[in-house]
DNA sequence: CCGCATCCTCTCGGATACTG
DNA sequence: CAGTATCCGAGAGGATGCGG
């Protein structure tokens, strides 16, 4: 599957025709002379392809439910501001639910909605894939 | 589709089954008492899901030929210094190639490879869903 | 036209120390 | 335990000007 002359496949004029059809609906209008001046897409883009959210995302997918320092230990090299800073924004969004249990010491549990549960089944629909290619990138960084 | 009620849907156990069987495919291991040192997921994430990175492959998947100040004019707000970098790390790791014609003034043109359509593919229904729900995102913010 | 070099700004995020 | 406050450094990325 990873033979690096697919690089250089041709590619042929209807699978363009799939892509662009699919791409003005997200776009609007595809034409550059005329940008769109905002575009709420990248906006949602930038909370959640955050790299320590996507990963906030997908192991609280595999964790269920998890504690602020259990996430932190997981996360590996996030400081707690940051990633309070994300849980805020991620939980703001809706992709996750906070839980705070008012015992002492205190007790704060994460878990995502059923919104953050389809939006980490497309992460990991991706992260699968690149998972599988990554190969093919890494050999294809070492040719130049 | 978008009633603000769905995000505190109670998540059955079963679902988070698959969850856990396909990100153990992606991590290796999900033990948070041993995490990994490394992890190239990471790495290739963080050259692809660039906010820059995206929108070229998006848009190079929508016009399928694009020269340089081409693309400069449609991503909106991008430097030259920032294009041209992103354009060379999108074409060391294979997303797209590169043609330069010798001719005076000189014309160079970018298209993707059919591993960067593959790619465009899958982000095309990242941020399909994404054009979906960020409806829901929005009026969920407003919230708070 | 393409894109590099330089400079400079600004945001993200880490370290540390402190509170309810 | 779960954060917040403050400070600070690195790096991403913009602006400008030049060169092939």
């Amino acid at each position: 599957m990873s033979e690096p002359s697919s690089l250089n496949e041709t590619i042929a004029d209807y699978q363009y025709v799939e892509l662009q059809k699919k791409l003005k609906k997200i776009f609007g209008h595809l034409d550059y002379k005329n940008p769109p001046e905002v575009c709420p897409v990248r906006d949602v883009l930038s909370v959640a392809s955050n790299k320590w959210s996507i990963l906030i995302i997908l192991y609280l997918g595999a964790y269920k439910l998890l504690r602020f320092n259990e996430l932190k230990k997981i996360l590996y090299g996030v400081s707690s501001k940051t990633l309070s800073e994300k849980l805020k924004s991620l939980e703001r969004d809706g992709y996750l639910s906070r839980k705070q249990y008012s015992e002492v010491p205190i007790r704060v549990e994460y878990q995502l909605t059923a919104f953050g549960m389809r939006y980490a089944d497309k992460l990991i629909e991706l992260t699968t894939w690149m998972d599988n290619e990554k190969e093919l990138i890494l050999s294809n960084r070492k040719k130049n």
